[in-house]
DNA sequence: CAATTAATTGAACAATCATTCAATAAATAT
DNA sequence: ATATTTATTGAATGATTGTTCAATTAATTG
């Protein structure tokens, strides 16, 4: 989708300085007055693009999920046989290059809006369920090429992100890369086990 | 450890009333003119007891892990054979009631400031390892029991509180309490597939 | 080129923010 | 009972917040 209209670029922009000022003040933190700026424009301009403050939240949210789940259906549309397919993508879903692919600040910044928003809460939703999805169909193939119960690709999908959520929960508290490493590899071999992985 | 002073009594107050506000609104669009109002003072006695916003809200950090581990701590002690013990621990863990007892709203919308403060990330890290090592005793004392290879205890601690964070991470983005339940079940069934738990 | 629409400015708004300071009230110690 | 410390008030600070509005500049269209 091009962005053709000079409308959109402008939005574009604003959005890029907003992320760039939730990495280092949190979503919370910032304000109109910061992005304006950073851009070197008036408040009002801002205020024509985005309404409100929450219009500009919003809008945010949208760009970071859109941009996680694409990141993310690249991986998952890669050629290969099914085996060889879930092979890598496990061994990418735990590594930290993936992760760091997105701010984690600006995410769970975010992510603490879906207390209070349940707007913000079902866009939330509908990335993670659509990401287990994606899993779920990818382990299906694969149970199917080797003969095996479809029946649990969901369950199975489900238990992997488990362990994918929760380790970059607990890795962001390490502050070695080492520590990091460490867990991450512990998880990845956990879900390797589940998925029978050789 | 009582509080006999007034001044610790008003601080405990104090925090009360910003947990309160926090829970609505968030650790950052709290403010001390928001925690004046509530317990029906001026502003300038907030200050008088936490100088900064800085300390304030490193103080209901403290004190939220400080509950957060105590609520831990009750159920760790509790008495019966090994067995029995990881066996309600793990039952406990998974339970919807049992993350009922703290707000996530407050907890996730402090846990975003570890991003951006390395002394808030610590005190987080203090709690998650803290935890870890004390279901990894359990678990030592469990797998002793069974007559079973100890070594592993650090790690199936770690994957289960994996398992949890995880868990616990997603489902606050269901929104009704059946998803939540079954998701919960589900995570659960694997902790004690791990644990050998019949 | 003229007309119209869109982009941008700049000034202003009341509200809230964290923080300061001196004055007063209450509690505690001597 | 007096002296001293602590708790609390109340007024003020300058900064920042989100938002409004009219004026101006630039781009697009007829």
């Amino acid at each position: 989708m091009p962005l053709t209209s000079i409308t959109e670029i402008r939005k574009q922009e604003i959005l890029k300085a907003f992320y760039q000022i939730a990495m280092s003040e949190g979503v919370e933190n910032s304000s109109m007055a910061k992005i304006a700026k950073v851009l070197e424009v008036q408040p009002s301009l801002i205020v024509h693009y985005f309404k409100t403050k929450e219009d500009l939240v919003s809008a945010l949210i949208d760009y970071c999920l859109e941009r996680y789940f694409q990141i993310f259906e690249e991986e998952f549309s890669r050629p290969g046989t099914p085996s060889l397919k879930i092979k890598t993508l496990i061994e990418r879903l735990f590594s930290k290059e993936w992760n760091d692919l997105f701010d984690d600040g600006v995410f769970y910044s975010s992510y603490s809006l879906v207390f209070r928003d349940d707007n913000i809460k079902s866009k939330f939703k509908i990335l993670h369920e659509g990401l287990r999805k994606k899993l779920s169909l990818i382990i299906e193939s694969y149970l199917e090429f080797n003969n095996e119960d479809i029946s649990q690709a969901d369950e199975l999908s489900n238990q992997v992100f488990t362990l994918v959520d929760g380790s970059y929960y607990y890795i962001n508290m390490l502050s070695s890369k080492k520590e990091q490493a460490f867990h991450l590899e512990s998880a990845k071999k956990l879900a390797q086990t589940l998925l029978k992985i050789s």
